[in-house]
RNA sequence: GCCGGUUUGGCGGAGAAGCUUACGCGACAGACUGCAGAUCUGUUUUACCUGGGUGCAAAUCCCAGAGCCGGCUCCA
């Protein structure tokens, strides 16, 4: 039975989708007027995990994420880089799906944009209005917090602890402070759009109400995001889907990731101690740092820093080296031919194992590093077996289930560098050949030209034609 | 002020009453080995913030306290 934290009722609960075998999941995705910094690349390789288990539980799972085009922060950094706010989004969606791919990110069902539901956006506020929590002045809609008497049922805030807020915007024309902005007027340069209300553009919070909506409908199953946006972003977005849509619980749970931290604070843009995401997987091999990335539970903070990441370097090795060790005792068994083992029968058991531990570990709320731990157990006990079995189907079955396994984490055994199926760059395919051509070379200088005769030949046989000049040999690929 | 979270061995990090050798990384010793790599075995002698309490039994439940981190309208 899967269990899953609902920061909703501040506690775990059984997974139950409102539909029978379907999840419908909404991820609040990056605002793109920056590069995305390793904790966003943790938030985004904390909810594929989710949703890849999800998969494997046999849900068949909507996955939205989105991209804010639309807000203060874009139309600052679009004035500060000396180009539009479109090209900013185009800039950073293109960085983002970069980032996407080297994470191993299972693509969205649908990654909508801000921009492309301003209609929707314009009908959501609209009915806001005439349910009686809107109210419009000068061009500006605000959300009338003090009617919505559920404000506050996700963040656990009363209304008075709002008011005594540090930071709550100073705006004379609220009717009270904790007013949200549903829709700005148009300010001199800004980009904006045609409304009831005149020109202008939507508020901090409305693309999420709006796009979850239009997507998966309401109520939905899941929503995450990471913990900063349980307030205000995912109160007000409460707050917005339920008033307009006469929903009383747009999201049945509510999942929020942890921080990344560095040296225990938190990283944030705004406080300049942040790491992009590019930087670190320009330094690190990518499966690593997706190893390192789910490495802590999710609800956890995560600590980044050199050390963490080179454990994940040296975990992900032990597991590549395990997976040769099968890889490899397959292939032996090919040219022997195979028996039958005592030890086949005990890699079933080890099998069987992993699989019943990894679901036990994911279904206690994705607990990543205890699913891991399976792995680790299983490997120790795979690494002892493996050669003495005789059988490569128990073989292909490990590789199987552990492939799924790691999938499921992020981790893509096919990809990249390792293992016979990985495919080969034509630079280390080059490098092989010369490998083999110096132990050619050594052969003729023993006058073994048997052996340098076979190599010769083989090599011919496989499309790799080899001529020797008085400079040395030659070689090219028919 | 209000609301959360967190504190586990050299490090990272699970566990939520009894028994987990958790797991990983690191260190040391050994086995295997033509060399290298990988792998295996053993060790790293009673790790659970403090003080109370309830239990036959507490890292785990309760009370109090301390430290650290975060939210309270920029943020994943």
């Amino acid at each position: 039975m899967l269990k899953v934290y609902n920061t909703l009722s501040r506690s775990k609960e059984e997974f139950v989708p409102l539909v029978e075998n379907q999840v419908r999941m909404y991820v609040c995705g990056p605002t793109v007027y920056d590069y995305p910094h390793i904790g966003n690349a943790r938030s985004f390789a904390v909810f594929d995990t989710i949703r890849r288990y999800l998969e494997y539980k046999g849900y068949r799972v909507f996955y939205v994420t989105n991209f804010t085009d639309i807000d203060d922060k874009m139309i600052n950094r679009a004035n500060e880089e000396g180009i539009s706010v479109q090209e900013l989004a185009s800039k950073y969606i293109a960085e983002y799906l970069v980032i996407a791919r080297q994470l191993n990110l299972k693509p969205a069902t649908v990654n909508p944009r801000a921009t492309e539901h301003i209609d929707d956006i314009i009908d959501m506020v609209q009915r806001i209005i005439e349910k009686g929590y809107g109210y419009v002045v000068d061009g500006d809609v605000y959300f009338d917090v003090s009617e919505w008497k559920s404000y506050g049922v996700l963040a656990k805030l009363a209304s008075e602890d709002l008011e005594a807020g540090a930071r709550v915007d100073i705006d004379e024309r609220k009717q009270d402070p904790r007013d949200l902005a549903l829709w700005k007027a148009e300010k001199p340069g800004e980009p904006s759009w045609d409304s009831p209300w005149g020109k202008g553009r939507p508020g901090w919070h409305a693309e999420c109400s709006v796009m979850g909506k239009y997507y998966l409908g309401l109520p939905f199953d899941i929503h995450g995001g990471g913990q900063d946006l349980t307030f205000p972003h995912h109160e007000n977005e409460i707050a917005q889907s339920a008033s307009a849509y006469d929903v009383e619980t747009p999201v049945k749970y509510w999942l929020h990731n942890g921080f990344l931290t560095i040296d225990s604070e938190k990283m944030s843009k705004s406080e300049g101690n942040f790491f992009t995401a590019r930087e670190v997987l320009d330094n690190y091999e990518h499966q690593a740092v997706r190893l390192y990335l789910i490495s802590g539970q999710y609800r956890q903070p995560l600590d980044y820093n050199a050390k963490a990441i080179n454990q994940a370097i040296q975990s992900l090795e032990r597991i590549r080296n395990a997976v040769d060790t099968i890889r490899g005792r397959i292939l032996i068994l090919e040219r022997s031919g195979g028996r039958v083992a005592e030890a086949d029968k005990k890699l079933k058991e080890a099998i069987d194992k992993l699989q019943e531990g990894f679901e036990k570990e994911m279904d206690d709320d994705f607990n990543t590093p205890g699913a891991l731990a399976e792995v680790f157990t299983f490997i120790k006990a795979s690494n002892t077996l493996t050669p003495k079995v005789g059988n490569t189907a128990v073989l292909r079955e490990a590789l199987a289930v552990l492939s799924e396994f790691l999938m499921i984490l992020g981790i893509d055994l096919q990809a990249e560098e390792g293992g016979q199926d990985a495919g080969i760059s034509s630079a280390k395919l080059s490098a092989t050949i010369e490998l083999l051509l110096e132990i050619r070379e050594q052969a003729r200088k023993n006058k073994d030209w048997a052996m340098a005769d076979l190599i010769r030949d083989r090599l011919g046989e496989i499309g790799i034609e080899v001529a020797d000049t008085k400079d040395g040999p030659t070689w090219k690929v028919n």
